[in-house]
DNA sequence: CGTCGTATTGAAGCGTCTCAACGTGAGTGG
DNA sequence: CCACTCACGTTGAGACGCTTCAATACGACG
């Protein structure tokens, strides 16, 4: 895994866009980007943190979460391969949340200044990183909800069936599996569920035919059947970014 | 109410930042701006839609919402005057929610094709709203975690404070009081109850001195202690865009 | 081979929901 | 100006989804 590996990374993040010419490649191959291995749990960034960096997530995992009342954790993102999870640093300055390693990854660091200078100077470069921003947004919107209005077994189903959705979206899942190595508890803490009743609720998934996550590995048994307990629709991912 | 005004409520929101000179105030003020009336209830955009332009808020309140599984309504965000609530639409076609009126309100409509070229043209305009767009998100992710991980009353209490706290930050509030003429029903559909539960909650809220929430006006009886209870902290709000 | 994190199971408790009834005030038409 | 209506707020009672606590099982790892 090197800088070469990296910036493909982005590269092909940002081209989703037919909008990037040759001088915006150009501009994007010239980025600084410092790789870094982290290991699984360990912090990247967290709340209060004054970054002077973005970070590309290369390989692996990462979750964002926020600190709720009397040191409960909420999990709020789940991020793949080609997200900037801290994108957001660039502008706001303080980071109001915590950005954490799910098992083993390699990050890429870019710099505030050049990555500044690269938004200044190419203007179809920032609509493509202003609108990653935007779908992030979109998905916290989802989130609440699902927290917010969805029964247990439904938005333990929607946080899976968003994951392997944006995973397809950039083959990285090998038929109907694909690896997700989140415990339940911490499953538990993204939809706003005890570990024991995510358990349960697993449990209730599996013996439906829907899905097995087991030891790292998410299996989608039923995807039609799943997708609908989990009421989910993908238009808020807004995966082609010619709708 | 004309466009004097509305373009007078987007100069003062987006020089918040001492980053905004003469020549970005001269191309916001020639910026065109189509007012429109719209009545309690009203909607302006909805899921579906492909503005072609986005609606600055001039004066009133303003709810965005999700219907979840089976006609369920979630709100996820209420805004105010200076507020863009639907700005993501300039670089995500389709609309993945509903934007509707909170009482009567007065809405200031910028067709897309002057605002992009306003944000490829004055860069540090640019910077502004993408930052504000960054702000919303932000707000995004502390409601995933009142909805995922507070109580009926602390989440109720949070929802107040963060309207009471935007408000006074552009002088809207009158003591410690407010207009907000939401009902208790559109106030469970925002934090995840049921309206009779929210009429628990506020009996509560009221019973124990910290705020009172009646025909569309809210008085804040006990600021530290409602603070406390909706286990509040404003960074996430990022007020002072020094920080 | 013991230890520790994770998964699993059972049972009791409670926060919130649902249903259903009733109160209240504002607006409307006769 | 009263009677009606309708939306909103309020109250009570029973049901249920999920939590908490506590104990056990399992598998990876030093």
């Amino acid at each position: 895994m090197d800088k070469a590996a990296a910036t493909s990374i982005l590269l092909k993040r940002l081209r989703v866009s037919t909008n990037i010419d040759e001088e915006d490649q150009r501009a994007i191959n010239a980025l600084p980007i410092a790789l870094k291995q982290v290991r699984d749990e360990e912090s990247i960034v967290s709340t209060g943190d004054r970054p002077s960096a973005c970070c590309l997530l290369v390989d692996g995992f990462i979750f964002r979460s926020k600190v709720v009342g009397g040191g409960k954790r909420q999990v709020i993102a789940f991020h793949q391969p080609g997200d900037i999870p801290d994108l957001q640093s660039l502008y706001i300055p303080v980071l109001d949340h915590d950005v954490t390693a799910l098992g083993d990854c390699v990050l890429g660091f870019i710099s505030h200044a050049p990555l500044r200078a690269l938004v200044r100077h190419r203007p179809n470069v920032a609509e493509i990183l202003w609108r990653d921003t935007l779908i992030d947004a979109a998905i916290f919107r989802e989130w609440i909800c699902n927290v917010g209005h969805r029964s247990g077994i439904s938005r333990t189903a929607h946080v899976i069936f968003e994951i392997y959705t944006r995973l397809k979206a950039v083959q990285r899942t090998k038929d109907k599996s694909f690896q997700f190595p989140a415990t339940q508890v911490l499953l538990g803490e993204a939809v706003g569920l005890s570990a024991v009743h995510v358990n349960r609720v697993m449990q209730e998934l599996r013996e439906k035919g829907l899905l097995r996550f087991e030891r790292g590995t998410v299996t989608i048994l039923d995807e039609a059947k799943l997708k609908d307990v989990a009421d989910f629709d993908p238009l808020y991912l807004h995966l082609d970014p010619a709708l």
